[in-house]
DNA sequence: CGATGGTTTAACTATAAGGTTAATGAAGAA
DNA sequence: TTCTTCATTAACCTTATAGTTAAACCATCG
């Protein structure tokens, strides 16, 4: 329980700042939830922005190498897509508010991720044109940009998270079914991805 | 060129809150971009909250009704969903701060849309349900839960836009490049929803 | 002309928020 | 015990920003 008190400014820090962005984050409530001073804050992390900065890059390097990692799994192509589509699904689950922190503040700063990007993704576009060519060649699927499907890839899987109030109001499902319905939504994916891409 | 005041400072203010969010906007800009003093705002819209109120809701309504009306075309199921497809990324294109905005407001302030959402998608989903059994019974389609078609549909679409620096990087696009891309997912998408929905 | 009323401005206020500082506490070293 | 050093705090400082106010401007109408 009795964490150090760098780690927990850190965690405070990641829970204030993902649930209000940077702008609306404020640090008297980091302190607050950290249980300590606001001038100990800038005695770990000197400023807002350098906070800001370490708890985005650890939460992106999260999510990038995650999906990276799956996407890069030693399987036929068709396979690890359904690998990538569960696992990024859940690891979402489990930090809802991810993806729109990371998208808030790719407009706010569209550079800050482009380090962490070519950092967990190098080569990631040409593992993924391999992977397509040879279930191409095995006649397993029709050919495809492959820039398109990492696309395809993400817009499916985080849309239900960051436009969860929008869905949920139109189509009027309350908080269960829409956790019933994100759970189903792996299979969906996963079959709406392999049919559209048979040969 | 002489606008009235009022849509002067309506249009200097959605430029502004759409660049940089609620928190991010500062009534002083919004003013010299208005050409006026910053007093005048409050003249006319009294806070930056209900301000914000009316840029968001304009903004809202402008995109929900177009694309709820494409949902609602009189054609058969797979043509509607082209044309929704190619009006909503065209419509993004012009606007291309526009998807990021809404979600923000949306983690901002999730009910905000509610509003807007109940009042323009009105048995939308029951409208998509009855062009699915439609097309089913017609042996064009395979079923398909309708919350997740526009899942499908929406994510689709909007995720260039708002993953725009990360997919750029990437798949190391240039400009032309990346627009080239936006272009070609009108019909990557369409053709990649079809395929996955033959029956 | 001159009064009236909506519009616009310059100057000001209040406050909240990020950041600083100097003093205090605690814990080990000499 | 006393000295030193790192951790922590209360109080303070500065600035930026939303919002206010009272006066000036300007058109219209009598």
């Amino acid at each position: 329980m009795e964490q150090d008190t760098e780690t927990r400014i850190f965690e405070a820090a990641r829970a204030v700042f993902v649930e209000q962005g940077f702008e609306g984050a404020r640090m008297q409530e980091i302190a607050d939830r950290a249980g300590i001073n606001k001038a100990l804050l800038h005695y770990y992390f000197r400023s807002k922005a350098r906070l800001f900065e370490a708890v985005f890059r650890a939460s992106a390097a999260e999510v990038l190498s995650q999906a990276a990692t799956a996407l890069r799994q030693d399987q036929p192509l068709p396979d690890r897509l359904t690998t990538f589509v569960h696992t990024y699904i859940d690891l979402i689950r489990a930090n809802p508010h991810l993806p729109a922190f990371v998208l808030e503040e790719l407009r706010r700063n569209p550079d800050a991720l482009k380090a962490v990007v070519a950092e967990h993704t190098p080569g990631l576009l040409d593992a993924l044109g391999r992977g397509i060519e040879d279930a191409v060649a095995a006649g397993r699927l029709r050919r495809i940009d492959p820039a398109h499907l990492l696309a395809h890839l993400i817009g499916l899987c985080i849309i239900p998270f960051i436009a969860r109030p929008m869905l949920q109001t139109a189509t009027q499902m309350d908080d269960a079914a829409y956790d019933a319905f994100l759970e189903a939504r792996k299979e969906e994916v996963s079959t709406f991805i392999h049919r559209a891409l048979v040969p």
